[in-house]
DNA sequence: TATGAATGAGATTTCATTCAT
DNA sequence: TATGAATGAAATCTCATTCAT
């Protein structure tokens, strides 16, 4: 726990530095966004922000750690329980939907304000480390045999784009997983088609 | 065709500033490109590029004009023939999907490069106005009902994500047709399975 | 007062900006003034300007806003005690005369150096709002008729070429005064006849 | 006589650049004026415009100086009829006034936008050298005495106003002429109460 | 005569960061 | 902890002028 000695303003200035900071950074980057203007609307000097901050990228980085940490674990799980839409994996699709929402803003942030930080590529390195190898594996034990990694690459994307819009989109959690659930429909059936498909054609 | 004068540099100086301008704005978006960096690269002073492009944007405009022109006419296509992996609309996507390969960086720009422009928000006009329309119009005419058009927006960007992935992956004409072709087999049996459960729940 | 925190510099950076700016806003006018060479001059970047005035515009302001806020009381007096060198109209003449050669170097930057500033026609404004006013209010009286503006507008513009003399000459205090009460012989004399010859005229 | 070579553009390019160039100096002052405005606005390239003159200066040079020389003329007369509002002054005087709304343009240019040219301040030289002079004797003769420089001044920068009002009003020659001779009504009272009482007080 | 590309310097303004106090 | 002045580089864009063609 963060001790708050409240200042001579009578107001928590690293949070409001935080908060004023992660709306910045949503509305223009991480580049595009200033530190003065975020230091003139929290009503400080950009003086004292080095205060709080050792660097500019520091500030983006307390706001996106605490929820980089958990998404790892989320991570190794998933690597684990492969082939998130198929199978029983209904029960963690769900969770991982429940936890985008929640995170929402730190998704925002790693996904598309992290150019010029060393967060930049989370999403592509994502991709292509975690959901990558989950669906690769996954598809090829169905189909008994290799699939082509351009294909596996389009699934995920698909499944990224619907990831990306309950972070954006402002669906309750209630509305969130009705239109997973909805969407399950959709992949349930489709899936099998194409794993039939892909075996008929034996190796790929 | 432009005629090229050649100069006292002996190369086409406006045909590398598009090039180098490309690839910076493809590297760094528009905002982010620096026109001294792309003047530097290309070894005149930034006066020079006055020379060339009346500003900025105008260099940018000129990357993306001639794609989007054609982009417009392929557009109204579309809202005619609706419903594009449904049906018989397998072959107007072949055609889309040739499309974006072929003008990959210029979609790149438009998409994800052109904030700062006034082509910023492309990507959400063209999903809004033209992707949602022609798939809430197909959808409610099969379920023969209203859809829930949070549904249809998250149907639309796994749509969108196919194209995307299109216009980032390297993929040649071929191995693009034989993908999407993959894809319709997932579409056609998953699209059905989705219709019907939305006719059995009545209205949406 | 403005507290002087005395800098590493061991001079008060603002003042010389000041100082400074009114030199060269003299010398070329708003537009032609540049800060580089202000700045150079001071001794600082142009960076370190900014730490001062917001743009360029404001460092003109400061120099010439006291005096324009004088300035206003000064012209609402002056239109209720309508006639300036007429009547008993001597005493505020010689007030006004005064304030001129005090605040010389301001009205020197409003009349002349403003062009490209929110200030810019201020001369004008003065001209064609409060002296033609009164002038011909004045005049309209003595003569019991109306009187042709054209008329009115180059007495104004003659009283006006006083004022800009005195602002321009480096007259004392009491040089001023006896120049304008010099002056006030001749008008005193020439105003009658005027005033009797436009009578005789009927209306103009 | 100029002889004007119709050129491939079917216009006289020379007589262009001047038009035009005297409607930008107006404008915006010789600084102010951009040399690339005004060749795009005559249709032609910078380059070409070099072909007509030296350097921008002479394009000022060109719309002034016609008037320059007659005006010189003038001055001479000015000098040896001196005094030009007193006694038979009178017939000189409408004279002035007529050549001035003749040359309206020129004397603007020359008034207030040779800042930055060879003829700023012809301004401040005629006054000082013409009409101070010409006062000077003038009163002198009259006074039979000397006269404080800063009265005669005062009085040649009323003269001055009236002459900028003829030449920024849009005088027609007949209102000019009545407007001179009502000021004159003025003056023809104002000169002689002054001249009496700058006798009475013996030497200046 | 006319082009139009090119220069090099200069314009105002913003940036993240530093540092003495 | 906090200030706020200061830096030095960078941003986009405009300028008058030159010059080979």
């Amino acid at each position: 726990m963060r001790t708050v000695a409240v200042n001579t303003k009578g107001f928590d200035i690293q949070a409001a530095l935080l908060e004023t900071g992660r709306r910045e950074f949503l509305a223009h980057g991480f580049e595009g966004a200033s530190l003065r203007v975020i230091c003139r609307k929290v009503g400080v000097t950009t003086g004292a922000f080095y205060s709080y901050f050792e660097r500019k990228e520091n500030l983006f980085a307390a706001l996106v750690e605490p929820t980089l940490e958990r998404f790892r674990m989320f991570s190794s799980d998933l690597l684990q329980h492969a082939a998130l839409d198929m199978e029983s994996g209904g029960e963690k699709e769900l969770e991982v939907v429940a936890f985008l929402c929640e995170q929402r803003d730190a998704f925002k942030l790693l996904f598309d304000c992290s150019a010029g930080t060393r967060f930049a590529g989370f999403k592509r390195r994502w991709v292509e480390q975690v959901l990558m190898d989950s669906y690769q594996n996954s598809l090829e034990q169905r189909v008994q045999g290799t699939v082509d990694p351009a294909l596996v690459r389009l699934l995920v994307k698909m499944k990224l784009a619907q990831y990306n819009e309950f972070i954006y989109g402002d669906y309750s959690a209630d509305q969130a997983r009705d239109l997973t659930s909805k969407l399950m429909l959709y992949s349930d059936s489709g899936f099998p088609a194409l794993v039939g498909a892909l075996k008929d054609n034996g190796t790929e």
